[in-house]
DNA sequence: CAGTTAATATGTCTTAAGACACGTTAAGCC
DNA sequence: GGCTTAACGTGTCTTAAGACATATTAACTG
């Protein structure tokens, strides 16, 4: 199967994407070594790498994580299509976080010194590298307040609210017929530091109060108002336009 | 009082810092607006607001937190000097967080297209930014699996044990005699998602334990073995060498 | 097609952490 | 010297969430 070009890359013709320059489009493609296919599950990253190249996520869902030497994990973000991916490792002192596929995936690899050529080449592009570090790091934060400060049930309105939007602003649709929903019951626990069991009951509560559906891996929003509510989101909060490395 | 130039910056005499060259020297003094004196629990930053300049923390400790309508407060950062503020809010689609001072301090104000005049003139500097935006995230990181997964005795021997170690790095002696510690047992709790009487109970447990030791707004380690075995943190964990902007 | 495994679901019991109600201590101040 | 206020300390009771024990269902597998 034949790689795409950047210039063609199907993310790019969502609005959810800024436009860029042929020049940047040139240099990244000049950066991108190859694509590479990755199967639902698999480890893009292992805890503590740190000789990780940079990547695109371009197909698929992903996470990345930190867990404790018991086995206790944290996910820390959900990764989505055009995620860039491997910042925090390039420059991470402590032990850095691994990357997991939750679906079959493809990444757009590219070579080790990215980082540096893309601010070195293209002060343009190397603004959006901070744009999109800052941005993932406020996705951190607003999780962070989730799990110090809400209570069950409002951290998991939380997350399927953000994680609808941002489903939907990747399809063409807008997610009426609701989004591909690739998590399981674990993986909301793990992402809401809560366990397993509280997680499917709560979930199942709030199913039962008609706020949301789960079937057959798909998400359904059936009360998004009371979920905000609960939440205590305002704001339409529409993810903003984005740059594309 | 007289401002200080960024070349006579006493923090860039510390070794955690990088050198800069004196081009890029430059280029930051000729960006920094002034410098601004604050009082200990004053609001540097309001939470969401949205034009805020940039500044860099010279004197002093604050913090970064979010909080939720009816009140409930998490923190997300502690803010020690040479600390770059506001990248995130210059980037955030949803509400931003607030940033309030924990002792006297003094910040150095740049201009507010700082961070595009930092990418655009120089590559170096703009590596830079992205670098301390990262490793600001990686903190996150680590404060959202501490809340996420950790009980409350090991959160509490986490943040002490790296904000000692962020403070020592700043003192000539290593932290030998103990290191300043302006927090309350307010915001440990809120910096931890506990409630201040939890807080109170477990780190007067550890107290007693020998583990630490907080008299005077002065914090002293006495068993940083058991306490890192408590947080189930390896590695000297030196902090990196950072650049100062 | 029995046999295994992953995911979801639910009931019962336990516990870590929260809530509430007071005390204590120290600093500032008219 | 009382008066106020902020921070710290402690005991008792409650509760949200965790732990454990089982089902159920669906998919995969040899």
């Amino acid at each position: 199967m034949p790689e795409i070009r950047c210039a063609d890359c199907n993310l790019r013709r969502l609005p959810l994407f800024l436009d860029h320059t042929p020049e940047e489009l040139e240099l990244v493609q000049s950066l991108k070594r190859r694509e590479m296919t990755v199967a639902a599950g698999d480890t893009l990253i292992h805890e503590g790498q740190t000789d990780a190249p940079l990547f695109t996520l371009r197909v698929g869902w992903a996470f990345r994580f930190k867990t404790l030497s018991d086995g206790r994990r944290q996910i820390l973000t959900f990764l989505l299509p055009g995620d860039f991916i491997g910042v925090q490792q390039k420059m991470a002192d402590a032990a850095a976080h691994g990357v997991v596929t939750l679906t079959d995936a493809v990444f757009c690899v590219f070579q080790r010194d990215s980082l540096w050529q893309l601010h070195r080449q293209s002060p343009t592009m190397g603004f959006n590298i901070t744009w999109l570090t800052a941005h993932e790091e406020s996705m951190v934060d607003d999780t962070l307040l989730s799990v110090g400060r809400r209570s069950a049930e409002e951290r998991i309105a939380m997350l399927l609210i953000l994680l609808f939007k941002r489903a939907a602003a990747l399809q063409a649709d807008a997610g009426a017929g609701g989004v591909a929903f690739p998590l399981t019951q674990q993986h909301i626990a793990d992402g809401l530091g809560l366990s397993l069991v509280h997680t499917n009951k709560t979930l199942r509560k709030l199913e039962l109060r008609g706020l949301h559906r789960v079937v057959d891996g798909r998400l359904y929003m059936r009360d998004v108002k009371a979920l905000a509510r609960l939440a205590d989101l305002y704001g339409d909060g529409r993810p903003a336009q984005r740059p594309l490395v």
